[in-house]
DNA sequence: GAGACAATTGACAACCAAGTAAGTAATAGC
DNA sequence: GCTATTACTTACTTGGTTGTCAATTGTCTC
């Protein structure tokens, strides 16, 4: 991403860093914005807060993002890419399926878990209607590639006796990202509601075996026969 | 709180509407204010908007509010209030477990999709890190009676042979609500990466079945012996 | 070292927000 | 009827918002 792009006076390689950084200047910016995006959403979001948080002046964000929408927009593909990206190297095909489906769920709770920021922006996109994740060209239908994969590892164990049959593959996926989602995206509410702190470490670890085990019990066959 | 319920001025009962109506002017605010902060959270929310959408003068609002943000947590509360009211009028203690559980299940589908202001203003809540939750009184712990309703009926299915042993119920109630909750929280965004409308009839339609088999499969026992 | 150009900046304009002061007018009690 | 109360309103202040202009400074090429 560094040298091998667009800018149409790159003098040639020098190896050294360009000029006054311009490329770490963006990326602070948008890391901020992220950030930023995360504690206020869109509207409640300071471009002056911003800018302090990537220790550079206002003017930056305008010069690199244009406006604030437009920097939630580019803040909304970043975190999206890095989810595409880490789920493409699963390779869950490989597996047997009701192992890999127990592995998704694992990888999709711990992502979840491991990365807060992914969850936050997507509670203020909601909260927007999805007005800005619509317009991002890379993200539409992004999904079908997963549910597809899904849905092949269901038609594999069924065949194989080992997959309850008549399971619906983007149900499933959902019902694997509620599970994964819920505890963080709304660990305040339920944590004041239960009078327990969702964010510990033993609830965390508890919870994790609960939704493997809640998913993994849904996809085996029901009358015990699960042979082969 | 102080200003909740009957004024302590009350002339007594004559019949009609007190004076101009103030009981409506308050009550028009707060279910405007309600839908604003549903579309634009706290901070997005504007309170010209606000008192326009209950069509009244801007000064209403401080009279009866304060501030605005005194108005978003009267908002925060009357939609929980709402929720455990509607709990409150379920008794199923009365039932047999499995059946106990799958119908708390169906209910809180239900309501989840019949009620999209309380998961809005979650939302919104729980990006303001439950600032205001925490504060107002009739909130904390307030799903621990139910929790323990649901631990009996665990408690009960399980020495009957009936449910798995060893199953959580704050585990499972969280997972109730997150079955519930993400088509609707998430609609937007599931929706454009799924490249369906989740929001169709059929679909949650689907996913109501589908939520309950999952609860049930779960709950039920594993070996096949469900004697009793 | 000189010059050029890109990265960066301080100061500011235009705007919109929440919240307020001081008043008007409709209703209740006498 | 008249007076006191109080629901309600207009017009405004104050402060923060996004976005912009003109100028400055660092770095690279010559």
């Amino acid at each position: 991403m560094r040298d091998a792009d667009n800018d149409d006076h790159q003098p040639g390689e020098t190896g050294g860093p360009r000029s006054r950084n311009a490329q770490a200047t963006r990326k602070s910016i948008l890391d901020a914005g992220i950030a930023e995006f995360c504690e206020h959403g869109l509207s409640g979001a300071s471009t002056a807060r911003i800018v302090e948080r990537a220790g550079c002046n206002i003017r930056m964000l305008y010069h690199y993002f244009q406006s604030k929408e437009l920097l939630y927009k580019a803040a909304l593909q970043e975190v999206y890419n890095d989810l595409r990206s880490q789920e493409a190297g699963l390779n869950i095909l490989d597996r047997p399926p009701v192992e890999a489906i127990e592995a998704l769920t694992a990888f999709t709770y711990d992502y979840m878990a491991a990365t807060p920021a992914f969850i936050k922006m997507v509670l203020a996109e909601n909260l927007l209607q999805g007005e800005f994740i619509r317009a991002i060209d890379s993200i539409p239908r992004s999904s079908r590639p997963l549910i597809e994969t899904i849905q092949t590892l269901l038609d594999r164990g069924e065949a194989a006796g080992v997959i309850q049959p008549g399971i619906d593959a983007m149900q499933l996926y959902i019902s694997i990202v509620a599970l994964s989602f819920i505890h963080i995206s709304s660990r305040y509410t339920l944590s004041v509601t239960f009078g327990v702190d969702l964010s510990s470490e033993r609830i965390v670890t508890e919870r994790r075996q609960h939704v493997v085990d809640l998913i993994g019990t849904y996809v085996r066959p029901k009358s015990g026969h699960a042979a082969s």
